[in-house]
RNA sequence: GGGUCGAUAGCUCAAUGGUAGAGCAGCGUCCUUUUAAGUCGUUGGUUCCGGGUUCGAGUCCCGGUCGACCCA
C-alpha cells in the first residue's frame, strides 16, 4: 500500500486516498474490472413509460456530480456521455450496509447502478436505486458545481474536467463530432471515397505556409509535416479514383490566434469531371445538410458580430475585382501603379511591406477590409491568378482563376478550384512561385499529372473554422479538445 | 515579436501598504421526493516564481513563468 505522496498537499486528496485504502482493506476493489450498463442516461430517460412507476428496469453508469443528502435517502446525479441522470437512493430499499457504503462515496467517483424508473414530485425521471457499486474511485475533487471551471488555461489543459462540469463545452465539442460524422455521411452518400495520405512528406506542397520539420532515424533524413492534403489526393484522381476526400490534420509552423492553431483539421474533396461551379453546389448542399441534420436550423448566430447568418437564403456570388473596386471606390484600381496602390492602402490604415507585389497589396485590402464584412454566405469568384498556382486560368479573364472562396462570418471557410491538370502549365506555375527554391517543387506530383488527370473540381474546408461558425464559438480553441499551449505549469 | 490585462484555499471569487476572508467542495451533525436542496458546527493558504522598496507587501517597483485579449 502506497504512502500519500509528499507533493500532495491538500487534504481532500488525503481523505479520498484513505477511503480508497479502507475499501481495499475490506476487500472492495475501488477500480473494479467492469460493469455492464443497459442504457446511456438519455436512452434510459426516454425508456420511461408514463404511469409505469418502478416497473422499467435500467442499469446506468457514470460519474457522480451532485449529491443531495437527506439523511435516510438521497438524490444524486451521475453524468455519462449523453448527460445527467438522477438517482434516488433509499436506505430501506438498498439496506443499511449498502446505504452506509453509498454515503462514503465522493463527488467525482464513477458508479454503476441498477434500479427502476419513476417520476419525482417535480416531474424528473429518476432511477430508484436497488443496487449500486463503485466502479472507479476518484482521488481528486471536482471543480465547483455551479460556476464550473473558468480559468481558460485549466479548461484547455484539463479538458476532461471542462467537459465534466461545463455543459456548454460538452455540448459544443460533441457537436463537432456530429458535424464531422455528418460530413462523412454526406460525402459517402455521393460516392466519395475516404482515403488517407502521408503526413510525413519530403516536400510540403499544396499551400504557401511554413512547415514543421521532423527526422526519420532509420532513413536518416528529415521530413516535413504536411501543410495541405491536396497533392496526394490529386495523385489518386490520376489513379482513377474519381471522387475522393480526406479529413485530416494539417500542420503550419505559424502564429497562434483565435483563428489559428498549429495543427488543424481540413476536409479536402476532389471530384473528377466537375469544376469549381460543381463545388459551389456541393458545398452549399453540404452546409445546408449540416444545418438541417445537426443543428436543426438554417439560422446561426454569429458570435463576434451578433448578426444572424442565414444558410437557407440566397448565397451571394461576387467577383473579387468587383469587391475591390467597390471598397476602393476606384473603377481603374487594377490599372493603378504600385505607388498609387500603396498610397491608397495606407490611407485605409493598412501597413504595406515594401517588398510586396501589387497583388499582395490588393489582397491585403481584401483580407483586412472586405473579408471581415462578409458575414452572410458569399462566394467570392475570379480571384487573381497569382493567388493560387493549382487552379485553372479563367478563359474570359486570364488574369483571374476559375476558383471561389466561400466566406461566411467574416472567415474564409472553403476555397475551391477548377483544378489545374495541364502538367506543362502546372510546372510553369510551380517554378514561377518557387523562384530560386526549386527543391520545394513536388516533382513526383508533376510526374503524376503527366500521366493525365481528369478535369476536376476540388475544395478545402477548414473544419475547425466551420465548427466555430456552426456552434457560435468565439475561438478555435473552443472547438478543439486540446488546443496548443506552451508546455509547462 | 509588441501592447494591455490577469494569476489569492481543490474550484468560484473578496481583501485603503497594517491579523489573508466568503461561497461551493471537504470533515462532523440533523433531515426518507431533492432541483445551485436546507440546517448547525468545522478543517484547509509557498497569495505563480525570483529580487527590491518599506517598521510592515496579496497590495508598490524590477525581472521571469503561464494565460487571455488586441496588434504584427
Amino acid at each position: 500500500m502506497s504512502e500519500i505522496p509528499n507533493e500532495i498537499t491538500h487534504d481532500q486528496y488525503a481523505v479520498r486516498l484513505k477511503k480508497l485504502q479502507d475499501l481495499r482493506a475490506t476487500g472492495v476493489d475501488p477500480f473494479r474490472a467492469s460493469f455492464s450498463p443497459t442504457h446511456f442516461s438519455a436512452e434510459a430517460i426516454k425508456g420511461y413509460v408514463e404511469g409505469q412507476e418502478n416497473v422499467v428496469p435500467v442499469k446506468v453508469a457514470g460519474r457522480l456530480l451532485i449529491i443531495r443528502d437527506m439523511g435516510k435517502s438521497q438524490f444524486v446525479k451521475i453524468l455519462d456521455q449523453q448527460g445527467l441522470i438522477q438517482l434516488y437512493v433509499k436506505k430501506d430499499l438498498v439496506g443499511e450496509a449498502a446505504y452506509a457504503a453509498f454515503r462514503k462515496l465522493d463527488l467525482g467517483d464513477i458508479i454503476g447502478t441498477e434500479g427502476t424508473l419513476f417520476k419525482t414530485k417535480s416531474g424528473e425521471i429518476t432511477v430508484r436505486v436497488e443496487r449500486c457499486v463503485l466502479v472507479a474511485k476518484s482521488l481528486r475533487p471536482l471543480p465547483e458545481k455551479w460556476h464550473g471551471l473558468t480559468d481558460p488555461e485549466q479548461v484547455y489543459r484539463q479538458r476532461y474536467l471542462d467537459v465534466i462540469v461545463n455543459g456548454e463545452s460538452r455540448q459544443r465539442l460533441l457537436q463537432r463530432s456530429r458535424i464531422v460524422t455528418a460530413i462523412r455521411r454526406f460525402l459517402e452518400d455521393r460516392q466519395f471515397i475516404e482515403i488517407e495520405t502521408p503526413i510525413l512528406q519530403s516536400v510540403a506542397g499544396g499551400a504557401a505556409a511554413k512547415p514543421f520539420t521532423t527526422h526519420h532515424n532509420a532513413l536518416g533524413c528529415d521530413f516535413f509535416l504536411r501543410i495541405s492534403l491536396e497533392l496526394y489526393l490529386k495523385r489518386m484522381l490520376v489513379g482513377g479514383w474519381d471522387r475522393v476526400f480526406e479529413i485530416g490534420r494539417n500542420f503550419r509552423n505559424e502564429g497562434i490566434s483565435r483563428k489559428h492553431n498549429p495543427e488543424f483539421t481540413m476536409l479536402e474533396v476532389y471530384q473528377a469531371y466537375s469544376d469549381h461551379r460543381g463545388m459551389m453546389i456541393l458545398i452549399r448542399d453540404l452546409l445546408t445538410t449540416l444545418c438541417r441534420d445537426v443543428l436543426g436550423t438554417f439560422e446561426v448566430k454569429h458570435a463576434s458580430s451578433g448578426q444572424v447568418i442565414n444558410f437557407g437564403g440566397e448565397w451571394r456570388e461576387v467577383k473579387y475585382k468587383d469587391l475591390i473596386v467597390a471598397e476602393t471606390g476606384d473603377p481603374d484600381w487594377f490599372g493603378r501603379s504600385k505607388a498609387e496602390k500603396i498610397a491608397a492602402a495606407e490611407k485605409f490604415g493598412l501597413k504595406v511591406e515594401p517588398h510586396w507585389e501589387e497583388f499582395e497589396i490588393t489582397n491585403e485590402i481584401f483580407s483586412k477590409r472586405i473579408e471581415p464584412t462578409l458575414i452572410q454566405p458569399t462566394f467570392v469568384l475570379n480571384l487573381p491568378k497569382e493567388l493560387c498556382p493549382l487552379a485553372k486560368i479563367n478563359r474570359e479573364d486570364p488574369t483571374t482563376l476559375d476558383v471561389f472562396e466561400l466566406t461566411i462570418g467574416g472567415m474564409e471557410i472553403a476555397p475551391a478550384y477548377s483544378e489545374q491538370n495541364d502538367p506543362l502549365v502546372q510546372r510553369e506555375m510551380f517554378e514561377a512561385q518557387a523562384g530560386e527554391e526549386k527543391q520545394n517543387i513536388d516533382q513526383d506530383f508533376l510526374l503524376a499529372l503527366e500521366h493525365g488527370m481528369p478535369p476536376a473540381g476540388g475544395m478545402g474546408v477548414g473544419i475547425d473554422r466551420l465548427c466555430i461558425l456552426l456552434t457560435g464559438a468565439e475561438s478555435i480553441r473552443d472547438v478543439m479538445l486540446f488546443p496548443q499551449l506552451r508546455p509547462g505549469s
